[in-house]
Parts: C-alpha cells; structure tokens; sequence
DNA sequence: CTCATGACTAGCT
DNA sequence: TAGCTAGCCATGA
C-alpha cells in the first residue's frame, strides 16, 4: 500500500507552521515532498474540511493573502492573523527579506 | 483529446 | 511596488 496521499502530506506540512508565523505555497509543497506543486496546495486547502487547520497561515510567494480583496475568504484570513499577532497591510503580509536560510519555509513575522 | 480555470511562481519591465 | 507574460499542474466540461 502507497504510503501518505500528497493532499496528506501537505495538510501535514500546514498544520506544522507555528502559531504567529506563515508560509508560501511553494514552500509548503516543498515541505510536503511536492516542489512546484503550489496550485495542488491550493486545491487541497480550498477542499480542506478540518476547521482545525492553520490555512490562514499559508500566503502566495510575495507575501499576499491569495484571496481577491474584499473576499468573505480574505477577510477571514486578515481576522486570523491578526488574531495571532501577525501585520496584515493591504492584503499583504510584512516579510523580513527573503532570506536565504529560510529553508525552514517559515518566515518570521513581528 | 482540447480548452478553460484557479487560494501559484519566477522573470522581466 | 506594480503590471505583464509564460510556465506549471490538477480538474472538469
């Protein structure tokens, strides 16, 4: 038998970011053993069904909340993180610069 | 099979 | 920073 599904393992990768700290699609693909699998992320989470799943935490590569602003999606996102201590400005998300040895796929906010 | 769609990226201007 | 383009990948019509 096939070990973990992709969607699996990518739930797994998001319910490992920690509480106060976000990461990008690309990234969590990455984690989950799925580079350049961004848009599976996306689908798995959109189709996700456990209410107790950190989504909130995951963003697009440039720090942007996926959601077309003004979305139920995006403010729910927005309420979330700020809710955890993260700075939410025009959708977007305060990064440190991008660097190099963020293999962690986590980026520190505030 | 082809075409369109989307919670995506990387590169260039 | 913002806008545009091409590439990518899973799904469904």
């Amino acid at each position: 038998m096939p070990e973990l599904s992709a969607a699996e393992r990518i739930l797994a990768a998001v319910r490992a970011i920690p509480r106060g700290q976000v990461a990008g699609y690309g990234h969590v693909a990455r984690r989950a053993g799925l580079p350049g699998r961004a848009r599976l992320v996306a689908r798995v989470l959109a189709g996700n069904g456990d209410p107790a799943l950190p989504w909130h935490r995951v963003l697009r590569a440039d720090g942007r909340i996926a959601f077309p602003p003004g979305s139920p999606g995006f403010r729910e996102q927005c309420a979330r993180l700020r809710r955890e201590g993260v700075k939410v400005v025009n959708g977007r998300v305060r990064m440190p610069r991008a660097g190099e040895d963020l293999d962690a796929a986590l980026w520190r906010i505030g």
